[in-house]
DNA sequence: ACATTAAGTGATT
DNA sequence: AATCACTTAATGT
């Protein structure tokens, strides 16, 4: 386990720009470290959440999923960002509505929820820093929804590798095809065939547990 | 060599 | 675009 001042040194690296360093010292002293492996859940939809994470390295996968399991891909969280949403779940004991699924091996660094609340009203930059993450959250679900609603399947497949390439910072994408149809909610047999598609127009590379991105 | 898992294919709705 | 039923290819034991 992480000491305090390595913890501090983590989130000055991450969030010093952003949040004044009283601030900074009280999150230290009060963060609990997790590391995750890929693939890892972190939080499940009907989850109590205790604490509440923030990710500093790598990235999570927030999905929806239904009680038959069938999922689909909402947005991912990357290094010093954390879903505002989870504070809900903790502040107002409900049940979490998403599921986080660890991408790569990441480190969070989860905060009991009682903190959380009493930063709000203490330090501004926290506030801030809160409410600009239910921004982009919310912007990205309506990225989500458009994607869902407006474009066609084979649209949303490239703009998930594509995604997923910026994500990993890599055009090598370790994915099997049954992995990618549970996220875009749709069947292997589909996704196969699009990504074959997009082979033979030269877009993309395809091997047994491997897809490379050619031109992005 | 055999079993398991991923990916490809044609036909049907 | 989804599903079924089947084949082929790659990988692990």
């Amino acid at each position: 386990m992480l000491r305090s001042e390595s913890k501090l040194k983590i989130l000055q690296s991450q969030l010093g720009y952003i949040l004044e360093a009283e601030l900074l010292e009280e999150m230290a002293s009060v963060a609990k470290v997790r590391e995750t492996n890929t693939d890892e859940v972190v939080v499940n939809v009907g989850d109590h959440l205790l604490m509440i994470p923030i990710v500093i390295e790598g990235s999570v996968k927030i999905s929806r999923e239904n009680p038959n399991g069938d999922e689909i891909l909402l947005y991912y969280i990357e290094g010093g960002d954390t879903c505002a949403m989870s504070l809900q779940c903790c502040t107002r004991k409900i049940d979490s509505q998403i599921k986080a699924t660890s991408m790569e091996p990441s480190l969070l660094l989860m905060f009991p929820s009682q903190y959380m609340e009493r930063w709000l009203n203490d330090y501004k930059s926290w506030r801030e820093f809160i409410l600009n993450s239910y921004h982009s959250r919310m912007l990205e679900l309506m990225e989500a929804i458009d994607a869902i609603a407006f474009m066609n399947l084979d649209q949303r497949l490239l703009k998930y590798l594509s995604d997923q390439a910026k994500l990993l910072g890599s055009l090598e994408i370790h994915l099997t095809h049954q992995k990618i149809a549970d996220d875009l909610h749709s069947s292997r047999v589909v996704i196969s065939r699009l990504l074959k598609q997009l082979e033979n127009k030269g877009e993309i590379k395809l091997f047994r547990n491997k897809i490379l991105l050619q031109n992005f």
